[in-house]
DNA sequence: ATTTATCACTGAAACGTTTTAGTAAAATGA
DNA sequence: TCATTTTACTAAAACGTTTCAGTGATAAAT
């Protein structure tokens, strides 16, 4: 293939070099590049034929001004290395790609500044949309996202302020659901005692959870001690922190329920460099479903996330919102928490006691 | 806060609204709020006051244009759900924010089509750089990159062609030891019938840790059979494949030394359930040192790689390139290959044999 | 044969910035 | 006081596209 222009000039060829080296007007290199009527055969084939001999290809920061389409989403995460949210991302950039779409990969680490700051920076690159997983309860900084109409779905985590609860668009899991079931799966079991390990308490799904896992207690008439239920905030350490303390106490819990894998995991290594056995002598729980989780040897029990499904449910729902081709709706989806059943509270060997 | 502007229009704020609103010139706007000189101090401050007043952020887009600067760097992955890029993918996009640049995340699934065609998305968005772990040994597709001297910096594989050689900026691990250490390592533990389960033969690091592998194996005087070496392709599930039909097989090799941790838990899976153990009857190690690896009960004997920190330094070498500060080098980074011996080669329990 | 409709094509404006060249006024120097 | 330099500021061009309003020419309709 010939180089052309660029090896000549060393810069690359614009619409204007095209159309001057096709003796047309740049409009009628516009219109034929973008399958526009209104050009005669033999013009069309000369200047797709110098295009493509020089390399030709549209700015698409070019056509962004212009058309005030970026074709770009950003993504909000708290930290891609984890792999619920790498699952997420994974989903969301393969629909993305498969709608002609870019993403922009924001990772906050959980600090609301940076939030801020990701949020304003694709605000002035004109993105198209933005999907958040890191959505605070208050919401911080989400007002101008509706002030200027910038589509966006949360997933996994929503404001919980009412002015902005209807037009708020999410994908989440029923993270009440979630919370209940898991208490009764350990109760069935023969737990009494039973320690919690909670979210981030500022995000909607760690105090959903939360509020399951009471509402269960309660139907089942089990009282447990408040230092039974501590804030991992999501992390592992704090969950191993937890754990040991908890392992080291006068009454230690029989069963303990992470509220993510991450947590759980976190937990199961206390518990195992404190020489206890899991499940023998503790159960140990886990919500998401993370694929470590179902390695030999580990064999989770926890609560399904569908963490792809949402990627992909999540960028449909923006790119229909973003070129409205059915009447706008707000989408609010809450998907089913599903048990998954593995080995680390036991139920293969015992089964349930009640 | 006043909404100001959008709330009257409808439309956020450009500098001209806010040169109008302000009575002065576009250009005077355009200079105060980039900290040029020229601007008395008074109407410095009223521009000032009232860009802040409108919530006038600058378009990157309209920037980008004029500057020919995007700020924005790509990062190809193959997949992001995979811990090694994720990783990566934590140290680049990190680094880039600290920068001040955004990064869009293209993944390929090893798919040299949709390579090449985010080579080529990235290049009309003008991004300022490119950082590629998927590059194969032929390359395909990046003399452009070189042509319009796109800044790129290729991490953990590079292209093997001599015409791109000298121009590649690169960080690598040293692979080739790290098969020569692994096969020494399982060697001096008494293995004699090892199995090598390779990455994707088309890329530099695996074509270089089998290099490593046979070159040890030849200085240890270690002969094996063709069958003990197959191409994993860095795969889970065709690592387990191979490592079942290898357990099954008549004369089973004592030893699995798998060229990424991924491929090695896809083994272990397969030992595990044909009911042997390790590192009892079977000895196991990988590469990458993926954070599963140090789980209590999984324990992976590997060998280290820095993913986080080949981010972070890809990235300063590639904006340095952008920006060129120092005069331009071509930096090419091999870092050491260090063994992390862990359970399961078993050598906690039984040394070095020779 | 005249009017009308269609077609192929072009020029220019617009998108929101930065930058350059230029101008008038103020400050400095002799 | 007049020439010169500095300062504050502006208008206009440029970046690479798309789109819209026109303009001839050709084809169709009467």
């Amino acid at each position: 293939m010939l180089p052309g222009f660029l090896k000549m000039t060393g810069k690359r060829a614009t619409i204007k070099d095209i159309a001057k080296m096709a003796n047309v007007s740049v409009s009628a290199v516009s219109m034929t590049l973008n399958n526009r009527p209104g050009i005669g055969s033999e013009k069309r084939q000369k200047i797709i034929k110098i295009a493509r001999e020089n390399g030709y290809r549209p700015s698409l920061v070019a056509k962004a001004l212009v058309s005030k389409r970026s074709y770009i989403i950003g993504l909000v995460v708290n930290d891609i290395s984890d792999h619920f949210f790498a699952e997420l991302a994974k989903g969301v950039e393969e629909t993305a790609r498969q709608y002609g779409y870019n993403t922009i990969l924001c990772t906050t680490n959980g600090n609301l500044e940076t939030q801020k700051e990701y949020l304003n920076t694709l605000r002035s690159r004109g993105v198209d949309g933005i999907i958040i997983s890191t959505a605070v309860a208050e919401a911080f900084h989400f007002d101008f996202l509706i002030d200027e109409k910038i589509p966006f779905v949360c997933i996994n985590r929503i404001p919980l302020i009412p002015s902005l609860g209807n037009k708020t668009e999410y994908i989440i899991m029923d993270n009440y659901s979630a919370g209940y079931k898991g208490i009764e799966h350990l109760w069935r079991l023969g737990h009494d005692k039973i320690a919690i390990i909670t979210g981030a308490l500022n995000a909607s799904n760690a105090i959903a959870s939360l509020k399951g896992c009471k509402a269960a207690l309660k139907d089942l008439g089990l009282k447990i001690p408040p230092r039974y239920i501590k804030e991992g905030k999501y992390s592992r350490q704090e969950a191993f922190l937890i754990a040991e303390r908890l392992m080291k106490s006068k009454n230690p819990p029989s069963a303990i329920f992470a509220h993510d894998d991450n947590m759980a995991l976190g937990a199961r290594e206390a518990i195992l460099r404190s020489g206890l056995e899991i499940p023998g002598d503790i159960s140990l729980m886990g919500i998401d479903d993370i694929e470590i989780g179902a390695l030999t040897g580990i064999e989770l029990t926890t609560i399904c996330q569908k963490k792809y499904e949402m990627g992909t449910m999540g960028v449909n729902i923006l790119v229909n919102q973003i070129e409205k081709r059915v009447p706008r709706m707000v989408e609010k989806i809450v998907l089913d928490a599903e048990l998954i059943i593995r080995k680390t509270c036991g139920y293969h060997e015992y089964g349930y006691k009640r």
